[in-house]
DNA sequence: TATACGAGTTTGTAAATT
DNA sequence: ACGCAATTTACAAACTCG
């Protein structure tokens, strides 16, 4: 999809159109998950420090993600790219690559563009937004493709052309070259995807190392045999927070690593999970990065025993001068516990909640609760009086809220203090109008969906069979920044 | 000034097993 | 039962991605 984030915030609030708009953490220490296109032109990009952002681009709407949203429409998307074939693999909320050859698509360009420009236009139906799709014979290919073609484009990388493109491409284009191994290999005096393959693997190999060299040479090549895969285990469960301050009292670095550890928890019993490896993060002022691990006998999901050895793992770390940021993760996962076999004594609740820890007994603690009202900048309300809208802005005991819906004219603007009554959160509106059920069921019925998508792959099946064609494997194909793919 | 979060891979070395 | 070599597992860091 393409700048998913600010594009579903443009969708869902018509002033924002046309405009600069820049998602992601809004605190000191925030950086830039999505910009728009509008806000690109200032050189934002994702990634990039919230506060460059700000000086870039000062009049730019700045808006804290909704998930719960983002969630919903990529659910959408990728309910469509399910009816093109079985084998999706997502790679984020807003990409995957799709096998169409598993899907029955056939081989030849014409059945493969066909299918990516019903899957743009089913996408634009169905969300309202654009989405590029990249079509190639391997999902490096198509990911390639897919950033080419963005955004609200497709392109289709012709078999037997690959190499001839790849080429010229500098070598950060290819997927696992990033600023370290960009640098590595420029210093070495190799700058394009062609001087890789003539610096031949031996040579990439010693310069990389040998499982790095090896694959970037293949890729260099234009070699990629990965298949897509629908599912995928997980194998660590982790949650890290960034304070706004250092943190310099160490009671409250214990403190917060407790809280991690029982969020963390919380993550892994939701999950089903249990774990054998526990892992402590800790970012210090200096931005110094260390980890510690311990390794228990067997897995658990016990909140006592993960809390204790995230402290212990804490007891081996220097926090002098303050940390930034803490984590706690948990690896070495298993479908099940077996710590069963001993005491088990009482049973913990499971909370499940994604945010909330599981504490259990031990958490008797404290339980601050502060339930104050706290508006944020881009969440949804409705008012009693004026509707729906969402907050533009709140401080000083006031806050902005701007009257709009997805299908309205861009609104007005009202100031409230903090305690208006009348005020209450809302939950966001369908971006398209016709969406029968918002976010439910893997495929809502829609009439604008039905449409080209239950339609599309039956057309696209019936030319597959026919027509074996002349293209080498599957096509891949990108989702707006995606990419679908197969070897 | 000012660098998120969550997940994954690879690598080198040290320690534990076989 | 010994001492060693080979192999596997642990740990920590660095890098990449979206």
């Amino acid at each position: 999809m393409d700048a998913f984030f600010a594009s579903v915030e443009q969708a869902s609030k018509p002033s924002l159109r046309g405009k600069a708009v820049v998602v992601g953490g809004l605190g000191p220490r925030g950086v830039v998950a999505t910009a728009s296109y509008e806000a690109r032109v200032f050189g934002v990009h994702s990634a990039m420090p919230m506060a460059q952002a700000r000086r870039l681009a000062p009049n730019a709407a700045y808006l804290v993600p909704r998930f719960t949203l983002y969630r919903a429409v990529s659910e959408q998307v990728m309910a469509l790219l399910r009816e093109l074939s079985p084998l999706v693999e997502p790679l984020s909320l807003d990409e995957a690559f799709v096998d169409l050859d598993a899907g029955g698509v056939a081989w030849d360009e014409d059945s493969a563009r066909r299918a990516g420009e019903e899957l743009r236009a089913g996408i634009r139906a169905v969300t309202g937004l654009t989405g590029s799709v990249g079509l190639a014979a391997s999902k490096m290919l198509a990911k390639i493709a897919s950033e080419q073609a963005k955004p609200d484009g497709l392109v289709l990388i012709e078999p037997g052309t690959e190499r001839a493109l790849l080429g010229p491409m500098p070598v950060r284009t290819l997927p696992g070259v990033g600023p370290a191994t960009g640098d590595h290999l420029r210093r070495a005096g190799i700058s394009t995807v062609g001087e890789l393959a003539e610096a031949g693997e031996d040579e990439l190999v010693r310069l990389l190392g040998r499982a790095h060299g090896h694959a970037l040479y293949a890729m260099a090549l234009a070699r990629d045999e990965r298949p897509v895969v629908a599912e995928r285990e997980a194998k660590s469960v982790s949650v890290e927070d960034t304070y706004d301050v250092d943190i310099h009292d160490r009671l409250r670095v214990g403190l917060e690593v407790q809280r991690l550890a029982d969020r963390c928890v919380g993550r892994l019993r939701g999950a089903g999970l249990s774990g054998r490896t526990i892992v402590l993060k800790v970012r210090r002022y200096d931005f110094s990065t260390l980890t510690r691990s311990e390794t228990l006998r067997g897995p658990t999901d016990d909140p006592v025993v993960i809390r204790e050895a995230a402290a212990r793992l804490l007891d081996s770390v220097d926090t002098t001068g303050g940390v930034r940021l803490l984590g706690v993760g948990v690896s070495g996962l298993a479908d099940y516990t077996q710590e069963d076999l001993f005491a088990q004594a009482v049973p913990v609740p499971v909370p499940s909640g994604e945010e909330q820890g599981t504490g259990a007994a031990e958490v008797v603690v404290e339980r601050p609760q502060p339930v104050e009202r706290h508006w944020r900048a881009g969440q949804d309300v409705r008012h009693a009086e004026y509707g729906h809208g969402w907050v533009q802005g709140s401080g000083l005991g006031r806050v902005t809220v701007r009257f709009e819906t997805p299908q309205s004219p861009p609104g007005r603007v009202r100031t409230f203090s903090v305690d208006e009554p009348a005020l209450e959160p809302a939950e966001p509106l369908p971006l398209v109008a016709d969406a029968s059920q918002p976010p439910a069921a893997p495929g809502p019925p829609g009439g604008g969906r039905d449409g080209p998508a239950s339609r599309l792959p039956e057309e696209v099946r019936d030319q597959a069979s026919s027509e074996p064609a002349s293209l080498p494997k599957s096509w891949s194909g990108t989702v707006g920044g995606e990419a679908t793919s197969r070897p």
